[in-house]
DNA sequence: TGATCAGTTATACTCCATGTATAACGGCTT
DNA sequence: AAGCCGTTATACATGGAGTATAACTGATCA
């Protein structure tokens, strides 16, 4: 009895610096090498350890990229969040976001690819990715909360949430972008047809293009 | 030499009917079984055949997945396409297209989805499967064409063809559609998504939502 | 200082899947 | 009757995930 935690000192900050050393090696060989040779072998290999740490720190492949997962949304371009959400323009906060979400699907895209087939055949990292998704709905949903009334979409409000959330998914910014660009280049495209379904009009230059009938109709 | 092609006859008939099987084995594995047990000592049993037999005939399993791939195209619902393309109204023409898109990957979902991941992990059967999505690009290509000058679309023509390309796309039926429904449940979204990018008006119910303001003041 | 504990390592498995090689088999074909 | 060709049986190689176990090693604590 008495555990004995070990929870303090430096035996604890060793095994942590080989935590991070695992994380970071696992997320070379998937910038790096992009293609398969994603292993556990590999990744304990680059990290100067042993394949049987692996298993004990993270007990499976799902697990290491779970915690891979959470490490790239720590650190990554979503620190930005509180500045864009704190704007008082909704419709800027909004696409200020999906600015952010194209950052960081472009700073880790050869990881979420390899995320995506991982998911694609086990159950159980798909969950749990399915899980974490739930934040980014969180956030959509609390900034269509705040454009509510102000806009009149083209989708049924009660598809709308559905709707936002699969446009600014990776699967769609990974698509528009193809081989050639990066998710990054698309924000504008992304933003573009997110105020098509929002029946947003372009603030910038509103494209004189014709005029269109006489807006002054007051009806 | 003389090499005795075997081309006509019962030897060849034999022949074709195992590898129908094998591809009508591989099809319902991947409808019913869904999950994992997709491989091809699974399909050659199913089969009543020998697994070397597939490698025989198809080479890989990539090379099965694509025979799969072109056989479902062949026999699901692209066979309305001539009626759907030769519509006057080149609008009509592209919805109807979206619900063909929406059966076929309504029937087709657990195979889409698994050739999906495969795609992910084995970039000839990615490559393969890019230049067979081709032909959708061609298709939309030619459609969007006819609707030229008369709409003024959202987005810019150079992205146009590209975002309808992946607005049509399995991924984004698919996910839209979530566990819960079909693809071509979705369809109908796809559609107000579609027409928000185009730039059109919703030709039906010009949705007279609630009427929010000015309800003729009835009251 | 010395015992102990926890995480690491070495080693050896199991299971499963893809893919290759080879010789025997058997039936349609000429 | 002879031959061709796809099928089958069998064996093997490769590689990855995951499990089991005992030895090791260094920080910790009494």
């Amino acid at each position: 009895m008495t555990p004995r935690p070990y929870t303090h000192g430096e035996r604890q900050r060793t095994v942590d610096a080989g935590r991070d050393r695992i994380l970071q090696a696992a997320l070379e060989l998937l910038q790096i090498d992009n293609i398969a040779a994603f292993s556990l072998d590999a990744v304990a290999r680059r990290a100067g350890m042993t394949r049987m740490t692996v298993y004990n720190q993270f007990g499976s492949k799902a697990g290491l990229l779970e915690e891979l997962f959470d490490l790239i949304v720590e650190r990554g371009a979503f620190r930005d969040m509180p500045t864009v959400f704190t704007q008082s323009d909704a419709m800027a906060a909004l696409e200020g976001f999906v600015a952010i979400l194209g950052r960081f699907y472009t700073e880790n895209r050869p990881v979420l690819t390899r995320m995506r087939t991982v998911a694609g055949t086990d159950p159980d990292f798909d969950e749990a990715m399915r899980q974490r998704h739930e934040r980014r709905r969180h956030a959509i949903g609390a900034l269509l909360e705040r454009l509510r009334k102000q806009h009149k979409p083209v989708i049924a409000a009660a598809e709308l949430l559905n709707t936002v959330d699969v446009l600014l998914g990776f699967n769609t910014f990974d698509a528009l972008a193809g081989p050639a660009r990066t998710p990054s280049d698309v924000v504008p495209l992304v933003q573009q047809m997110l105020r098509g379904v929002l029946g947003v009009e372009d603030k910038r230059k509103r494209s004189p293009r014709k005029t269109g009938r006489k807006p002054r109709r007051t009806r």
